[in-house]
DNA sequence: ACCTGAACACCGTTCAAGT
DNA sequence: ACCTGAACACCGTTCAAGT
C-alpha cells in the first residue's frame, strides 16, 4: 500500500521534529525553539520544516502538549495533603517558563488556549480529589480555583524552591486551615 | 558652563528615547520595544541608541520603571475593601504583559529584579494598610502575601475583566471572610 | 509529495571610521 | 563626545524551482 507507506514516513518525520523540539524546550525554553535551529540540527533546509508545521507557533504548541503530558507522569507523591501539593508544584515549576510562554500566545492562538484549558482542568480535577475530605463542600470549588491560580502566581516569581515552599505553606495555612 | 550644557543635552536625549520606548511598551508590549524601531522613528542610526543605553534589556527595564510609576498614579478608588482591591487589580492588568516580560528577565538581570522587588513591596504595603482593620494581626502578612501572588496568577490568565473580577471575588471570600 | 535555494523583512550588537 | 555605515550572526516566512 503505497499511500499508507507515505503517511507512515510523514508521521515519522513529524515525530522526529517534535521530539527534537521538546528537547530544545526542555533545555532553553521557548526562546531556544527555533525553526532554523531545528532545520540545521536535523539536516533539513529551513523551509522544509514548514512542510510539516505551518508556523513556529503551532510547532511550539504541539511540543508543549508533549512536554506537559510528560511533566506529571510517574507515581504521585505519598504523604499528607501539603506534601502532595508540593509535589505537584515542583513538577509544575519544572515546566513553568514554557507554560508562561504559552499563556502569552493563548489570546491569539486557539490551539494554545485549548491546551491550557485542558491542562488547567486536569490540575483542578486532581486538586479537587485531594482536598475533598478536608474542605467544606460549598467552599471546595472556590478553594481549588484559588490555589491553582495562586500557584501560577507563585511560580511566576521564579523563586528558589525553599522560598517557594515557604510561601506555599503560608497560603495553604490560610486556605485550608485544618489539613 | 559647557560641561553642564553637554550633560543637559545628554539627559534630554535619554529622556526622548525613554519616552518613546514607554510609548512602544504601552502599545505593543515588550515585543514592540525594538532598538531598530526606536532608531528609525527617532531619526538615529541603530548604533547611536547604544551610546545612551548599553542594551535592549536595560532600556526595557528603564522604560518599565516609568510605566509602573505611572500605572498606579491618580486618585485611588473609594468604597469598600473589595472594590478598592478591584481598582488596583484593574490598574495592574493594564501593565501585566510588560510585568510578565520583566519577570522573565529578572533571574539574569539585576536591575529588573530590583525594580520588581520595589514594585512588589509597594503593592504589599498598600494592601496591608487596606486590610489591617479586617484581618487578624497574626494572619495579616500571610493573607497580603497570598492575595498579591494570587492576583499575579489571575492576571497571567489574561481573562476578560468580568471573569477576572468573578474569580477575584471568590478568592477574597475565602481569604478575607468578614469584609 | 517533498525539499532546496534564494529572497524578504526583520532582529541585537559591535566596531572602525568620521566630526 | 557623539554618531554613522557596514558588518556579523541571527530570526520567521514565502515561493519559484527542482525531483
Amino acid at each position: 500500500m503505497p499511500r499508507k507507506r507515505t503517511e507512515l514516513d510523514r508521521d515519522e518525520k513529524v515525530e522526529q521534529i517534535l521530539d527534537y523540539a521538546v528537547g530544545l524546550l526542555r533545555n532553553g525554553g521557548h526562546e531556544e525553539l527555533s525553526v532554523n535551529r531545528i532545520a540545521r540540527d536535523l539536516g533539513l533546509s529551513r523551509a522544509a520544516v514548514y512542510w510539516y508545521f505551518p508556523s513556529r507557533d503551532e510547532l511550539f504548541t504541539a511540543a508543549c502538549a508533549r512536554l506537559f503530558a510528560d511533566a506529571f507522569s510517574g507515581p504521585p507523591a505519598r504523604g499528607g495533603v501539603a506534601s502532595r501539593i508540593r509535589w505537584g508544584v515542583d513538577r509544575f515549576a519544572a515546566i513553568y517558563d514554557v507554560y508562561a510562554a504559552l499563556l502569552e500566545r493563548a489570546p491569539t492562538e486557539q490551539a494554545a488556549a485549548d491546551l491550557l484549558r485542558a491542562f488547567d482542568q486536569s490540575l483542578c480535577r486532581r486538586l479537587t480529589d485531594l482536598l475533598a475530605p478536608h474542605v467544606a463542600a460549598d467552599q471546595l470549588d472556590g478553594v481549588v480555583e484559588t490555589i491553582v491560580v495562586f500557584v501560577e502566581g507563585l511560580l511566576g516569581r521564579r523563586l528558589p524552591a525553599a522560598e517557594r515552599n515557604r510561601r506555599l505553606t503560608t497560603a495553604l495555612d490560610v486556605l485550608v486551615p485544618e489539613h
